[in-house]
DNA sequence: TTGAAAGCGATACCAT
DNA sequence: ATGGTATCGCTTTCAA
C-alpha cells in the first residue's frame, strides 16, 4: 500500500542501493542528475523511508523513552516539554509512560521500551535509585538519563538541582523574617532529591541556632491532598508560624488546610514552596518559593542524551543547575 | 548483542517457527512439553521479541501517535494521562508530540508518525479542521481521532464534549445571579468548540432578553496571559460585572487582572471558566466552572482507537460527552 | 558511477 | 506436531 523504495528506484530507473544513498546523503559518488531525478521522485511522491526497516538494520530508531510518575503534576509536564523540544530538533521521537511511582509497572515499561529498541530512556523520579535497582538499569544495557536523584557513589548520567540548597535558602528566608517554628512537608519514601531540600532545612536552622524538632517534619505524599493533610497537622497541633513545603503542589494543600482552618497566609503562616510551577505565580497570595529551571532540566536530559548516542559514549556524570529564592506574597514576619 | 528467536530456537532445539507460534499463542498443534521447554527457555533469558522486526512484517506497531498543542497545558495532560492509561491497558504506546497549534508543525509530526507506522494518531485541538485539512489527513491513510471539534458535515471519529450546552450554562448561571453586562472571552482562529461555546453564550442572553452586544466579546490567546490582556480591557472599558471565560486558563488570567485593576472577585466581577482543571478548585475564590470530562475524554479516545484498530473498521463517528456546571466561589449577584 | 545480494529479526505459508 | 523458506523494507558490502 505504502510506497516503497522499490517504487522510488523502479520510477528513477536506478536499484535501490542508489535511492538509499541519496537519502542518506552518502552519494559523494553518485551522478548529478542521477541524483536530482530521484530526488524529484521522492518529493514528488512524498516518499519516507520505513523507520522500522532501517531500525531493524541500522539499530538506530531515532525514539527514547521518557518516563514520569505522573504527567498531570506540571513539573513534569514542563520537563516533558524541555525534553520533546530538545528531542525533536535532531527528529527524535519520544514515547511517553506514566510509572505512576510504581517501580513494578516502570520495569515493566523498560522491558517494553526496549523491545521497541529506543535508544535510551530518560527516567523522571523513580521511587528511589537503589544500588539494586542500579543493578538492574545497567544490565539492561540501554542508556539511561536519571532525573533528580543525586547519590555520589551511583554513577550515571543525570541531571539534578541543587536541591539542599533550596531548602537552605527556603528555610534561610523564613528564619530572616523572623520564624523559629517552622514546620516542613517532606515525603515518606526517602526520595534523595527531597531529603536534600529536608537537610538544608536543618542545615539553615543549625546555622541560626534554632533547636531542630522532628515533630515539625511531617512526611506526606507530594500532592496537594498530601500537603493540605500534612499541614492541618501542623497548624493545628504544632502552631508553627511558617511551613516549608518540598514542592509546590504540598504548598498548595497548605494554602488549601490554612482555608479550612481560617488562618490566612501570610498573616498567621508563612509558606514557601519549591519547583516554582507557573500556577505557583496565580495562587491568593502568590507563593514564594524556590525556582528549579524546570524546562531546561528536559532540555538538558535531552541535550545529554544527543550527545551520548552521537558520541556513542557512556558517559557517566551529573549536571547540577541552579536553584533560586522568589519571594513574593505568601511569607511575612510572624506576628507577635 | 541481544537475544534473538534464533538463539531461542537454537537452545531448545527447535525451529524459529516453533518459537514463534508459542510466542504468538498459536501453539494449538504443538507438543504441551515442547511449549514448556521453550517457554522457560524464553523466560530464563528474558527474551522479548523484536518489536521493529514484529512490525514490519505485520504491520502492527502497537503504537499511536498523540498530536496536543502543549503538555503543558493541565487540560492536556489530562487528556494525555487519559490515553496513554487506556492505551497500555492493551499493550500500545504513545508517541507524544507538541504541536504548539502550528499547522505545519502538525503536518510534519503525522509525516514522521505515519514513517514509524503508528496505527494511528489522536489529534487534540488543531488550529480548525478545515476541509482542506480534512481531505489531507483522508489522503495519509492512517485512522485518525479527532478531539474537541464538532462539524456535521465533516465526517470521522471524534470525540467532544457538549460545548453549546457549556456556554449556555455558564451564562445562563450568571443572568439568574442578575448581571446583564457579562463580558465573554473567546479566541480568534474560529475554533469551532469555542465557537460553540460562544453560541450558548448569545442563546442564553437571547433567552433571557438581553442585547448581545459584540464589544463584549473580545479574542484572546486561550492561555492566562491572553485571558489577563482580554480581561484588562473588559474590565476597565466596557464596565462589565460579569465574565465568561471559555477556558480555565483565560479565567486564572481574569484573576490576575483584577488584582492588577484592584477589583475584587465575586464583588466587583463574577468570573466562570471553562474546563475545570484542577487548579480551578484551589484558586481564591476557587473558581465557578463547567466541568468537562477531560480524563475520560483521553480515555474515550484511546477506547475508539482500540476498537477501530481491532475490528479493521473506519467507524465515522463523534461521542459527545456531557458538561456540567460546577458553581463554587467566584460568582455572585452584582452590587446595584 | 551503479547494482546484486546478503542480512537485520520476526511472521506466515506450505511442506513434511 | 514441527520445520524450511519467502518476505517485510531497508542498509551495507562487494563486485562490476
Amino acid at each position: 500500500m505504502s510506497i516503497t523504495i522499490k517504487d522510488i528506484a523502479k520510477k528513477a530507473n536506478v536499484s535501490i542501493t542508489t535511492v538509499s544513498l541519496i537519502m542518506n546523503n552518502k552519494c559523494h559518488n553518485i551522478g548529478e542528475d542521477t541524483i536530482k531525478r530521484v530526488r524529484s521522485i521522492i518529493a514528488e511522491h512524498n516518499y519516507r523511508p520505513n523507520a522500522l526497516a532501517r531500525g531493524l538494520i541500522t539499530n538506530k530508531t531515532r525514539t527514547i523513552g521518557l518516563l514520569v510518575p505522573n504527567i498531570t503534576n506540571p513539573f513534569f509536564a514542563e520537563i516533558t516539554k524541555g525534553v520533546e523540544d530538545g528531542l525533536s530538533e535532531h527528529n527524535y521521537n519520544v514515547f511517553l509512560c506514566n510509572s505512576y511511582n510504581d517501580i513494578h509497572k516502570e520495569k515493566m515499561y523498560i522491558n517494553v521500551l526496549k523491545e521497541r529498541f529506543v535508544e535510551g530512556v530518560i527516567i523522571s523520579s523513580t521511587n528511589t535509585v537503589t544500588q539494586d535497582y542500579y543493578t538492574y538499569l545497567k544490565e539492561q544495557g540501554i542508556a539511561f538519563v536519571i532525573l533528580d536523584r543525586h547519590d555520589s557513589q551511583l554513577q550515571y548520567n543525570g541531571i539534578v538541582v541543587d536541591d539542599w540548597k533550596g531548602g537552605y535558602l527556603a528555610t534561610q528566608h523564613l528564619l530572616q523574617l523572623g520564624h523559629r517554628k517552622i514546620g516542613c512537608i517532606a515525603e515518606s519514601k526517602g526520595l534523595c532529591n527531597i531529603n536534600e531540600r529536608l537537610r538544608g532545612y536543618q542545615d539553615a536552622l543549625k546555622a541560626h541556632g534554632v533547636l531542630y524538632d522532628e515533630k515539625l517534619v511531617v512526611s506526606a505524599d507530594l500532592t496537594i491532598e498530601g500537603g493540605c493533610q500534612a499541614a492541618l497537622g501542623l497548624m493545628a497541633e504544632q502552631n508553627v508560624t511558617a511551613i516549608f513545603a518540598t514542592n509546590d503542589l504540598t504548598a498548595i494543600g497548605v494554602y488549601e488546610a490554612a482555608i479550612q482552618l481560617g488562618k490566612r497566609i501570610p498573616e498567621d503562616v508563612s509558606v514557601v514552596g519549591f519547583d516554582d510551577i507557573s500556577f505557583a505565580h496565580y495562587l491568593s497570595p502568590k507563593l514564594t518559593t524556590i525556582r528549579q529551571p524546570i524546562y531546561e532540566i528536559g532540555r538538558r536530559a535531552a541535550a545529554n542524551f544527543i550527545y551520548v548516542l552521537q558520541n556513542n559514549t557512556f558517559v557517566q556524570s551529573t549536571e547540577v543547575l541552579d536553584v533560586e529564592l522568589i519571594i513574593r506574597n505568601s511569607t511575612a514576619s510572624p506576628r507577635l
